[in-house]
DNA sequence: TGTGAATGTAAATAACATTTACATACGTAA
DNA sequence: TTACGTATGTAAATGTTATTTACATTCACA
């Protein structure tokens, strides 16, 4: 039953080479398992090939490995907005609802990262570089919102850009949290989280004074196609695509 | 050092009497101060007095007695939002505010019971009744919802009474996971999360056609006062008094 | 009063996190 | 090339936890 082990290290030699890089992944995948209280730092090490105290040479404690796992997703959580938000392109609102997308494909698509970033229960403000990259994230959504702010309608009120991106993310967290994660959604929905975000996010828009009826032609920016917001859409629906920011659930 | 332990069971005898019930509220305890995570089940039953094992007289395991504190924390939950919602009086939009006001104050208040439904990584879709009792708060929402959306004001779509709910919740819940927990916020914030909330629940309204100027002056419900909203109010507040549905951060 | 069901206890097992003392390999300066 | 300091692993030990099993005490009630 050891020969294995034995195999193990004749291949690579008493120095792992990189296992820092091989604990980091083997908790990746329990994390996405079992949830970031099923991981343990012994079976990371046991996947690894290497001794339970190897660890320790690389990470303070369990909460440190962790830790490095949330921060790493912050950075990707990060480039992915950034990707999503493209500048602002091919004009702002468009590019304002992509980045709600993008924060539930995250969700949906980097559980692991998004356990230990959201739901390790991990002190986000003890470690500095931590809670700087939740920052840098953040950051993406705060400018995309700057933005935004800047084309609110005359004659409208127009909060701070900084209440806007909290609303936008608090939205965004509070869907993915609820019901992105989980297998198979833990709650059923009536429609895709997606469509609920959205529908969410346009109605909220239209509270800025934003029209939101346009869909298939998405012409330029400050481009303002017909300001008044189509009426009478009963759940019916009446044509076949969507009448209103909500579509009939399928 | 055992003198403590005989002390005890010389006041109570061998039975303890309440086991059950002082499991939940030592498990209680333990979870508002260290996490859901950092809540053992020996400590439990330490602080009970008890031996390690006679917690497994009351509850299968670790997992059941999380899961009872958080069928608990819901129907307290549920109990608070009805309460909050309060039939819909003295009008809907108020008592609907105060949905999610109460929302953010349970999370606050009751950091145990949130972590417990919330953040335990518990699969609610497990239990069948602790399904139910989520369902049931939830209902509340809905039973909102659906009372507003007939509000609605002609003219406008108006979206599934669900859908609303929906999003009245993970608005709520957003806001309350990034900026309503941990003793002093873990996130810092230019505002309340209260009054982060309540503006994006009258953002939210706008766009749904709801006016959402006035605010001192609660009159009754159908009773639609100036339907156009205010306009031109930039960050400079000129009055005192909130001139949108948010005021100058202090 | 006797008895079965509840409720606790003690002791044992297995898994972890973490520490300590020791072993091995790697890079580098002489 | 070699000697040495440092980085990286290992083995063994400690203390804690979850959970089970066999046994003890007490309660409710016939």
């Amino acid at each position: 039953m050891s020969w294995r082990k034995e195999q193990r290290r004749a291949e690579r030699g008493y120095h792992h080479g990189n296992l820092k890089e091989a604990l980091l992944q083997a908790a990746l995948g329990l994390i996405a398992e079992k949830g970031p209280g099923g991981f343990t730092f012994a079976d990371a090490a046991r996947m690894a090939g290497v001794s339970p105290a190897a660890p320790y040479r690389h990470f303070r404690d369990r909460d440190e490995l962790l830790s490095s796992i949330a921060q790493r997703g912050f950075e990707q959580f990060e480039a992915l907005l950034t990707q999503a938000w493209d500048d602002g392109r091919p004009d702002t609102v468009t590019a304002f609802e992509r980045l709600g997308k993008a924060y539930l494909a995250f969700a949906r698509d980097e559980p692991a990262f998004y356990s230990a970033m959201f739901e390790s229960g991990l002190p986000v403000d003890l470690s500095p570089t931590l809670q700087a990259a939740s920052e840098r994230a953040f950051g993406v959504i705060r400018a995309a919102a700057e933005r935004l702010a800047a084309l609110v309608p005359p004659g409208m009120p127009r909060p701070p850009a900084m209440m806007m991106a909290l609303h936008i993310w608090s939205m965004s967290h509070g869907v993915a949290s609820l019901f992105a994660r989980g297998d198979s959604a833990r709650r059923k929905l009536p429609m895709s989280a997606e469509d609920l975000l959205e529908a969410e996010v346009l109605i909220y828009l239209r509270g800025l004074g934003f029209p939101t009826d346009r869909r298939p032609p998405a012409p330029k920016d400050p481009a303002a196609p017909p300001p008044v917001p189509p009426s009478g859409a009963s759940p019916g629906a009446p044509s076949g695509a969507p009448s209103g920011p909500w579509g009939t659930p399928k």
